[in-house]
DNA sequence: TTGACAATACGAAGAGCTTCGTAATAGACT
DNA sequence: AGTCTATTACGAAGCTCTTCGTATTGTCAA
């Protein structure tokens, strides 16, 4: 059990760990109650992937109490590059600009996220000389 | 058959689509050497992937020759927009310069590849003053 | 202690994806 | 025509993911 977690959540999962990243940890029906909000689905569902989520060793648990208390192995910032990064190699050959591209193609970007990815860049830019 | 492709492709046929986007209109042998550069499998598999991909409306071929030639139906471009559309919803609930932060974080980004991001931005802000 | 309620554990069905083996078919060559 | 080879067609197995129903277990109150 507890093992580190090699391959990238599935689209399911995903979802649940989005509720405890914003969430923090959880139990079954809370993170439950938050995902009907977005899609009917059943309860022991819900249980049932916080179960496989667990072998896997994307989410631990504490069962101090009756009610499991659920909480993301790793941080937010690690897996959300980790599925970048996936696509990142998968679809663009690991080109960030080509990723970049696309990205913005297609969809109304507003003024503020332009300034907010220059912004960024500015930032890459000093980190590394 | 002949629908539009509604859903993205899979691992696999993205693969696919990706050889047909570089070498064009291609037989299924042709993509299959292609792909046995990267990784071991079999003509049949390819070739019935083909087919699957026919009945989507993810490919096209042409039966004029004994070999069948297929080729993608979208542009490469469109699809890849749809791909990371996915990722940017899924993942970042649709703000691309939270994509961009995990996109450059923990990758060794070239001052080259700074560059072309920033010639990118500039594009795109002239284009909507 | 027992009944009611809420939570967990477990099995299994159904769907989609991936892979390949086998059969059928078309074309080329003798 | 008959044989060989390359190609397509098809079916099915094995796998993962998703979903849920049912059984079991724990807790609290009356």
């Amino acid at each position: 059990m507890a093992h580190e977690p090699l391959q990238k959540p599935t689209a399911s999962e995903l979802e649940i760990l989005r509720v405890l990243w914003t969430r923090g940890p959880s139990t079954v029906r809370e993170v439950y109650e938050a995902l009907s909000e977005q899609k009917s689905l059943g309860y022991t569902t819900v249980l049932k992937l916080l179960q496989i989520m667990t072998t896997k060793g994307t989410v631990r648990r504490n069962e101090d109490q009756r009610a499991h208390v659920y909480e993301a192995c790793q941080p937010a910032a690690k897996t959300k590059r980790q599925l970048v990064d996936d696509v990142l190699q998968r679809v663009f050959e690991g080109s960030a600009s080509e990723l970049m591209i696309h990205a913005l193609e297609g969809r109304p970007t507003s003024k503020k996220e332009l300034e907010e990815l220059r912004r960024l860049l500015d930032e890459y830019e000093g980190r590394k000389p």
